[in-house]
DNA sequence: TTGAAAGCGCTAACAC
DNA sequence: GTGTTAGCGCTTTCAA
């Protein structure tokens, strides 16, 4: 029998609320008592019931991760998992505890995101994966009673902040590493088209093409959903019909679709990068592996994890308010990408 | 302000009982007032406050996934949120909810493995990434309180069961591959030696060699504590001292190490698989990436992550009491192996 | 500095 | 079928 608040209270010879105000750490208390409950509470192996408190308790020290859409996760992605790995880190170091809990577009909840926060009683969330079409989207933007910080999506409203790399200047660049390499007609692999990330890194290809001279057209973009799947079999697609005809390079929003864009352009009897260059998105592992290694542009989720939780906590605790936290990018010019100003490959 | 049950009976003109029996699924209610009860329920957008039902109830329908050592994970492996995938995947379908919450030895909570449960209320809990020289190992084994499954540990006790796949059937094959491929003098790339997966697939290597009139010698293994970066080091010394005179093989116990030592014997000028020929396990999806292609074992972690769920469920409804599930491996015979018996490479 | 007591929102046993 | 009520284990006034 796991023993409760009043086994710790008859132990040490004081009421109820003497242990509780022990455990919460008040100072109107004499240490020699305080001493006595812990001495107790050890001896019973006793720790506060959650539940117990966070019914009673307006101050909560729990945080939720919300991951949505866990199941359509690529295995060779590991974006999420280090995204836990950084709130967590943070959390830990803090003493917050920190819950992971996930839903998908198939068993979507019915409850409205505001419930969800009330009924596992969580003082704040952090939100992953979430897309502008996600069906609680419009009410989150609304919510001003629960701390929100959200990644990758911008999230404003009181209370509300998010954290992402400026995907604007980031997909700039590497477009621009393109264009210097010689390329000018580039095909996007674009995810989906109403994502955050996906609006922001078309802005920013057009943005590159344009100080280029060129103009972005519906004709050199294939929308790809994310997927490593459809890029794949896109990819094949435009390559049976255009050949070498029509661009030179495709620039994939993330890396997964980098992957699949590779694989049709070798099984279809071209190379990387002498008769097409690739670039990726979100430098996971996989792509220092791949041949040729993959150009990529490389966000550390550890790191926005942590940054997402710190932020979180800051609006928690009011030394915050609401924001946008810009975290650094990386370019990583690999193999993939070849200048084709310098001759044939 | 977010709504009770309270609200919620007085719109639909019933008791605060007959609420709690509408949203929990009792029988003996009339349908117009549970239609009544339901109305009123959406329009108030109310679902019950979990803190306040598990304390109440006794009727648990959440369950925890406990990953320890979170941090320690390399971010190149995917098994841990491939096995989250897998138990969310069936907690979704039978209406369970899981919470995934880790623990690391930096970090690791002064509190036991039980009490963590009832704070948290939770009905079950799958547990992953623990060793046998975790502390609450042995505590673990005598609780028989909570229904507990563990991913790859024995977990003897009632209401306690395990699920992995047959490592000393698995490691043995991958072994007599390496020995039918010619090689004799094989070293062992291990992990953390008293790891329980570890302790049985050296059990496997040793019965393969032993068939082979070999034996397995402390001077044959590498310990490397499935580390990335000790196997590179490890390795790089071992090649160092040894060149190519000692061994022809390397039987790595994790893809991680296994990536750790290729990169190592690259670097020291050899090449796999004509100097060296390499093996992992796991089956992560960057072996399909190296160069070669490396020979693994493949467990699916989702498919454990399933079976553990569904194997907690029974528990926690008593359909089953305790055991192990083994789950099927693959052998995937890749380029990292070479066949030395048929001459120079 | 401490004790007593009123809830937090819910479930479940017992009445009607 | 449905209402009433006693807790679940804790926090938090209010008194003392």
């Amino acid at each position: 029998m796991s023993g409760s608040i009043r086994d710790v209270a008859r132990r040490a010879g004081v009421s109820i609320g003497t242990v509780s105000r022990a455990f919460n750490g008040y100072k109107d208390i004499k240490p020699e008592t305080k001493k006595r409950i812990f001495e107790a509470a050890e001896l019973l192996d006793y720790s506060p019931n959650l539940s117990a408190r966070n019914l009673s308790s307006k101050n909560k020290r729990n945080i939720a991760l919300i991951i949505s859409g866990l199941l359509e996760n690529n295995p060779k992605e590991n974006l999420m998992f280090t995204l836990i790995q950084g709130v967590y880190s943070y959390a830990c170091s803090r003493g917050l505890e920190v819950a992971v809990y996930a839903t998908d577009s198939a068993h979507q909840r019915q409850m409205s995101y505001k419930r969800f926060c009330v009924d596992h009683s969580v003082a704040g969330v952090i939100l992953s994966g979430v897309t502008m079409e996600d069906a609680y989207f419009s009410e989150l933007m609304e919510t001003t009673e629960i701390p929100c910080v959200a990644i990758d999506v911008e999230l404003p409203g009181k209370k509300a902040g998010w954290v992402s790399i400026d995907n604007v200047a980031a997909s700039q660049e590497i477009a621009e590493l393109l264009i210097k390499n010689g390329h000018r007609n580039i095909l996007v692999i674009s995810g989906k088209k109403n994502a955050a990330v996906n609006v922001e890194r078309l802005t920013g290809v057009y943005a590159a093409l344009e100080n280029a001279g060129r103009r972005l057209t519906r004709d050199n973009v294939l929308y790809c959903d994310f997927s490593e799947e459809i890029a794949y079999n896109q990819v094949k697609g435009y390559l049976k019909e255009n050949g070498t005809s029509k661009h030179t390079a495709f620039l994939c929003f993330s890396d997964i679709m980098a992957l699949g864009a590779m694989n049709a352009v070798k099984e279809c009897g071209y190379r990387v990068p002498e008769d097409f260059s690739i670039t990726g998105f979100d430098g996971i592992p996989i792509t220092e592996y791949t041949t040729p290694l993959l150009t990529t542009v490389a966000q550390d989720m550890k790191e926005s994890g942590f940054a997402g939780a710190k932020f979180l906590h800051e609006i928690m605790t009011k030394k915050a308010e609401m924001g946008h936290i810009i975290l650094p990018h990386r370019l990583l010019e690999r193999g993939s990408v070849r200048n084709i100003a310098e001759g044939p490959g």
